[in-house]
DNA sequence: CGGTATCCTCATTGATACTG
DNA sequence: CAGTATCAATGAGGATACCG
């Protein structure tokens, strides 16, 4: 009805708000490891972008480049018919991400030990 | 025993790892919002921050706080003892994640509509 | 090669209520 | 005021297998 809160309550319209959404944007576990690895990567494939990410199970890269793709954070293009070959690439959206991702980098660089002090695994 | 190893295979050691950690920790749905909310309004009271954060139970307020706090990121002040009365303030591990939250911030508003275009709610 | 489909487990959230 | 306890609900993430 009141389409001037269309903003959660504690957002107050100064466009912080954003802060939220591009958090739960690059913070999905998964994403900023995508975003990085086609930042310096360039295109990948499908398994090279698996290969490139470790761990990760085809299942939820697939739902993360969906998701990725939905948010026009990634573009996916068939480059090849048969065989079956995709590749994954950044769209400019996804490229503008790159200070924040740099951001992040730089601060858990500057503050964050690389040998992690999370302090509770050590008990 | 390895210690030249003590990062996870998908990170390469360039320091990139640090931008999961980073974003970890500000992508748990409220910690930017708090952390935020610290950096605008200075010390806050426990429920003084509930109000600020909106629709946040005090439970997870609660876990918030702890683990902002485990991470030196926000502090506990008991400012009073009867009634009790305390305090959670930005330490200056806190305060100098504010270039981080500005980068998530400006990037979302520059590139993501505060009307949020999600599309999936328009059906 | 590039994905989906299942199934299962664990972490996170949330509502409510209660305590010092 | 400042939390903790409980319990239920959700959902992300992971392992494995299978299909075009």
């Amino acid at each position: 009805m009141e389409d001037t809160e269309r903003l959660p309550a504690w957002c107050p319209g100064e466009g912080w708000c954003s802060i939220t959404a591009t958090a739960s944007l690059v913070g999905k576990k998964w994403h900023p490891v995508i975003i990085h690895r086609l930042l310096s990567e360039g295109a990948l494939g499908f398994n090279a972008l698996q290969e490139e990410v470790d761990g990760i199970s085809s299942k939820v890269l697939s739902e993360s480049l969906d998701d990725l793709e939905e948010k026009r954070i990634v573009s996916r293009t068939i480059v090849s018919e048969k065989p079956v070959r995709v590749e994954y690439a950044l769209t400019d959206l996804g490229e503008s991400l790159e200070p924040v991702v740099m951001s992040l980098a730089e601060w858990g660089e500057q503050h964050l030990d690389p040998v992690e002090e999370k302090a509770s695994s050590v008990v």
